[in-house]
DNA sequence: CGGCGAGATCGACGGCGGTCGATACGATCA
DNA sequence: TGATCGTATCGACCGCCGTCGATCTCGCCG
């Protein structure tokens, strides 16, 4: 924490404005970000999109990422919480699908 | 990893179609978001781009972040690495600006 | 040349989180 | 009801990284 000493240091070194970003939103923003920067999930949620009806269930993501079904699991709760992705149930079997309105949020908070 | 046992669970559950996301380039942007899933690196940002002439120096960063010099100059150079700043030398200052392409770049990723 | 101030680098520490095996739970089915 | 399958949860391990104090480098100035 450097106090200003002379009258040069402070014309060649203005004082910043406040940004615009508060601890609370940045904090929130990179919690956010966090969910997304992970390969894995990354993965999930191409993979979940890619299908042809748009959903997936656990038994059919495990093998082509190459991850445990623990691990994958873990991942689509995170997804999950995240508002990321929906979960629905359906006999025995867990299906997710992709929710868009969050990544479009993140997308517009990035401009 | 399971192996299917019966058509049964064949039908109710599909194979997947392979996701057009492969490991390399889930890898290659979560490397990208890592970088902004930061809230000293986010408000990092916001600052600078806030200022009146879109740049800063560190001295001027340290003491609104609430962080010591070295972590700092620590997330700068992680930001300058991912070319999401540009750092200019005058006199014994460090000037630091936003590149905005890369942050443009990574919105349409997420799309 | 000597001192100072800005900034970068280093080494260490601590916490967070991705990963897995083991296990628990719930639904389906013989 | 017991067996089996799909998922979730738990506990432990471990590597990554944000953080800081100490130190190094370098440009400026008296």
């Amino acid at each position: 924490m450097n106090r200003m000493k002379t009258i040069a240091t402070l014309a060649s070194c203005p004082p910043l404005l406040e940004g615009r970003l508060g601890h609370a939103e940045a904090e929130q923003l990179a919690t956010a970000l966090k969910v997304l920067a992970e390969p894995a999930r990354l993965r999930l949620l191409s993979l979940i999109q890619g299908q042809p009806d748009g959903e997936a269930c656990v038994c059919h993501l495990t093998e082509p990422l190459g991850l445990s079904q623990p691990t994958v699991s873990h991942h689509l709760k995170v997804l999950l919480q995240a508002g990321l992705v929906e979960r629905e149930q359906r006999g025995s079997w867990a299906f997710f699908r992709v929710r868009p309105e969050p990544l479009e949020a993140l997308r517009s908070a990035l401009g």
